[in-house]
DNA sequence: GCACCAGTGCTGTGATCACAAAATACGCAT
DNA sequence: ATGCGTATTTTGTGATCACAGCACTGGTGC
């Protein structure tokens, strides 16, 4: 009962989490939870609309139901989940308007971040060395996932990639913003790209991004990270949205 | 016991909140708490550092414990609490580097917000002609509270003047990435303007801000909330962080 | 006078229960 | 077969309890 199918993207995996935080795991049961319906909902593995429930999901986690509430809760308050108008618990939608509202902020500051990701980690050599080979990395493996049609993969390694540039940034606020934000179109961003397939992807723009990285040109790490998501939410129609709740 | 006279400005007070939702209170007792515990944080009533409990938190607000660990679990996720390393609620402190985050998220995204507010306004006279008039009884009051000294009022009446233009926006996911910055640099800024008296303000980025409003002027408008934030941000010397903790 | 240590109260955390309301399932009548 | 109303189940919510660990108190020994 521990291995939960019921939920994409839940079950076992490996565990690696898809934004891994620079915070050790907490021993508290609570945020064990929140990190794994969080990472969930970051990759895309619960779609936009679908229910939840406390004691489904306390359930499913082998917990009782306080540690489920409060995981929930926080989600919440990060906009992740909506509430019905009865009080009931669901992995937000998407609106015309929201997605709007998240391009403009995600422009507004994740280039603003990889700025200062630049900024701090060039102080330092052996650490760029470190997060460009990361990010390298995980670009390669992304561009494998591409090839290979593997869009579940593709989510999280494009999440992967995007936080392990941003969290260089050792920028807390910054980055919890930018979280919630992913948190918001995550669960969207899956259906799209799970609808579209991953033919319509190129990483063109990680690498341009990794390329400014070497070259500690910040300006145009900005205009590359820009650039790309630019690129990822610019071909998104509208008219996605009414299939996607 | 009822009116709670040991956390300052979660007292009785008018039911009027610093930070009006849209949204109905909600029958929900622990939505209550939150959005209590929220205005008490975002207009400075508690200081950073303080200490909360949930045991405490929950007589003070006469109710069990569950609503108030639910309350404080999502501030913790807005960013506007933070733990100890033993699990033991505070209100968040202030770091340089935070007060730096929070300045570049709230100059990447307040002026923003406004341009929508006006552009969201500017098809409708008279919500227009409402949104200025609210604006200037906030600002008359603000001016008010200024020449008599009265700092609480005047934190309260600032937050309510920005959050009374930005929500005008009609933009759910900017408006909480704003909030969520208040909420983390409100207490601070109680603190600090408290230390300096309401005699170093001035309000003259407001007039201009509402100025920009009847002009239609969204790029002036964006700059002069700008300037406010700058003004308001800039003044601030970071010897004062290692006392207000 | 000061440092240290035991004791006591407080705290977070998880578990469980009760209750009302909502959602689902089910069966009945047409 | 289908629409409808009832019954059952699920759900959020609040309350309370048990337990382990931390913090602070007060006192004792030096």
């Amino acid at each position: 009962m521990a291995a939960v199918p019921s939920i994409d993207g839940l079950g076992g995996r490996d565990s690696e989490s898809a934004v891994k935080r620079g915070l050790e795991s907490g021993s508290a049961v609570h945020e064990q939870v929140y990190l794994r319906l969080r990472d969930a909902l970051i990759t895309g593995g619960l779609a936009p609309g679908r229910a939840l429930s406390v004691r489904r999901l306390a359930a499913e986690f082998d917990v009782s139901a306080m540690p489920a509430r409060e995981a929930i809760r926080r989600l919440e308050a990060l906009g992740a989940l909506e509430f019905t108008a009865t009080r009931r618990v669901m992995v937000a939608t998407m609106t015309g308007e929201k997605l709007d509202e998240i391009k403009s902020a995600r422009l507004a500051l994740e280039p603003l971040l990889s700025e200062k990701s630049l900024e701090h980690v060039g102080r330092d050599p052996s650490s760029k060395k470190l997060l460009v080979r990361e990010l390298e990395r995980i670009d390669a493996e992304l561009d494998a996932s591409i090839h290979r049609g593997d869009v579940g993969k593709y989510t999280q390694l494009n999440c992967d990639f995007h936080f392990a540039l941003y969290r260089a940034a050792q920028a807390t606020v910054l980055l919890e913003l930018v979280e919630s934000l992913w948190l918001r179109f995550g669960p969207f961003m899956r259906v799209i790209i799970g609808r579209l397939g991953t033919s319509c992807l190129v990483d063109d723009w990680h690498k341009e991004i990794i390329d400014a990285i070497k070259a500690n040109d910040s300006k145009g790490l900005a205009k590359a990270v820009h650039r790309d998501i630019l690129h990822g939410m610019d071909n998104i129609d509208v008219s996605d949205l009414s299939e996607s709740s």
